[in-house]
DNA sequence: TCTTGACTTGGAGTTAACTCCAAGTTGTAA
DNA sequence: TTACAACTTGGAGTTAACTCCAAGTCAAGA
């Protein structure tokens, strides 16, 4: 699979796939014999581990942490273990964090709703915000 | 409230509390005869309000076209639904892509789990990285 | 009143994560 | 075998969101 072809595949730019595997985020990935990248079925693994990643928020440095655990075999798997409890906790937090701020924001909607609604705002406590 | 002691309560540095101010992200804050910020009530809900739509990722310009909004009068309310209905859809998006991760690791999590207790990798699709 | 520490501003610097560019190479279709 | 699109690299540029700095002002205690 060409790098074009990925990059449609995960709508991501070809720039980022470059620059994922420079950064070291995700191994080298297999190359035809004239040096163009030719994606196996295991660099899309990596590919896709590192969108999703991303994706959720973790930054670029703990993914190239993982790797470099990984590609030192199985004697960093404690390690290797340790590094993803603490993204799980990052992650846990982030997900409290945008449940509270959609709380908030659902709130100032039925407010507003209901200010287009009867044309006027309601207010529950006085000198809120909206 | 000092800049110092909004600074403390909420666990952000002076100097973020007046980029925000800056932006044009919070209202212009309360000031004392000398020009000193002098934090009252609604300026400190506004910056709950700018703390708790960075904490989940919105972007700071969103909360500057809110604001933007805000100030010019309740005929800008359908706007604002609107702006708020927006981001709401970006934080549901992000909370599913988090709840995604999170997946993924708690598998990778449960292998190495395995792993260590019985001393051997147990894959359940060939070719799996982990 | 003087000192000292907290505050002010405008503007420059930093960091993460891309994103773009130029100059050169590869592969395929005519 | 030539044209040409797609690929390669190293390095520079961009953007968002801070973060730091210098030079000056304010305010509370000795």
């Amino acid at each position: 699979m060409t790098i074009k072809e990925v990059s449609e595949k995960y709508n991501i730019s070809q720039d980022t796939l470059r620059y994922y595997e420079r950064v070291k985020m995700i191994p080298e990935v297999t190359r035809t014999a004239g040096g163009i990248r030719d994606y196996q079925e295991e660099d899309l693994r990596w590919v896709e581990l590192a969108i999703c990643m991303r994706n959720s928020g973790l930054p670029v440095e703990a993914m190239i942490e993982y790797l470099a655990l990984f590609q030192k075999g199985d004697e960093t798997i404690p390690a290797r273990l340790e590094l993803l409890n603490s993204q799980m906790e990052v992650l846990a937090r982030q997900k409290e964090q945008i449940e509270e701020t959609m709380g908030r924001l659902s709130y100032k909607i039925e407010r507003y709703e209901e200010a287009i609604k009867t044309g006027k705002l309601t207010w529950t406590k006085k000198g809120e915000i909206l």
